[in-house]
DNA sequence: ATGTTAATGGTAATCATTATCAATAAGGAA
DNA sequence: TTCCTTATTGATAATGATTACCATTAACAT
């Protein structure tokens, strides 16, 4: 099992939800456990496909809404990188530095996930994720490192 | 005039163009302009709109594909945000570092563009994009870090 | 067990971006 | 300069992801 895709989700996180008026559901449960379980970046497709196995009454628009959802609660991150549709992936840690990088090429638009940061390299983002949060009044809950460039094979092709 | 945003295009552009079978259209003059002057980073339709009032028989479409073609051609860079569109800035120094910071807000998808790198942070970043490139024979032509969370009016809100 | 209302799911609508294709114009050759 | 080839354009239609709508369902506080 891939190390950087064993993110597991904050302990009670039923709880977080009841306490605000918000309801533990099905779909949630589902597209939490998908994620949790997911070996790269789905899309709302992916995971309304996945989810279709598990349980087959959802609906996509389900799926959108869920992700935003979570989205909004810090659950979930959304990635867009060029592909035309967006990508979900589970925030692991709400505290700490969290942020991974994403090579996107410009010409194909493969997309690949890294995760090349040593320590220091990470201090050094959780500074700057600290001063810009002061600066303006943000609350940061994610980061994302994105790299454009051509892939090795587009490389090859001119 | 703002700094940050007083790019201007590489020596001799057209040459570039010409050298290698493609050609130097109007439209492509235009929307590199445009780009130049602009003050913050443009969606494709606000392209259009400008390119319009200088120039009124551009379609969308060629505002899209000049985009496209100036992407490839390491002119532009495409940045998606969640925001549901994209949007375009010119790619000032195709050599150096050039990677600063987009801030979005989950919530409303308000979206900053801040430059708050020190010499040091910059560094940092440079190193970890030719670590990257290295590694995955990617030619990297520029970074973007982007930081998701909540922006301050979202935050009073709650 | 019940009532309130947050959440769902099917369908239709939206909106950014792309495909198509005949018409145009850049720029090398004569 | 004029002509020819073909890269590029622009109008329209098509696509595909995401969102709006609304009647129905089901969490969960009481």
């Amino acid at each position: 099992m891939n190390e950087k895709f064993s993110n597991h989700l904050p302990e009670n996180w039923p709880g977080r939800f009841r306490g605000r008026g918000h309801r533990v559901t099905i779909p949630r449960r589902i597209i939490l456990q998908i994620l949790s379980n997911a070996e790269k970046h789905l899309s709302a497709e992916e995971i309304y496909l996945r989810s279709y196995k598990l349980y087959p009454a959802i609906g996509l628009t389900t799926v959108y809404r869920t992700l935003d959802f979570l989205m909004k609660n810090g659950l979930v991150m959304k990635v867009e990188s060029g592909e035309g549709r967006a990508r979900y992936e589970l925030v692991g840690k709400i505290e700490g530095v969290n942020c991974h990088q994403h090579l996107v090429c410009i010409n194909c638009r493969s997309f690949f996930d890294t995760n090349e940061l040593t320590e220091e390299e990470q201090d050094i983002i959780k500074k700057m994720k600290e001063k810009i949060s002061r600066k303006y009044g943000f609350s940061i809950k994610n980061c994302i490192l994105h790299f454009y460039g051509e892939c090795k094979d587009c490389r090859k092709k001119e």
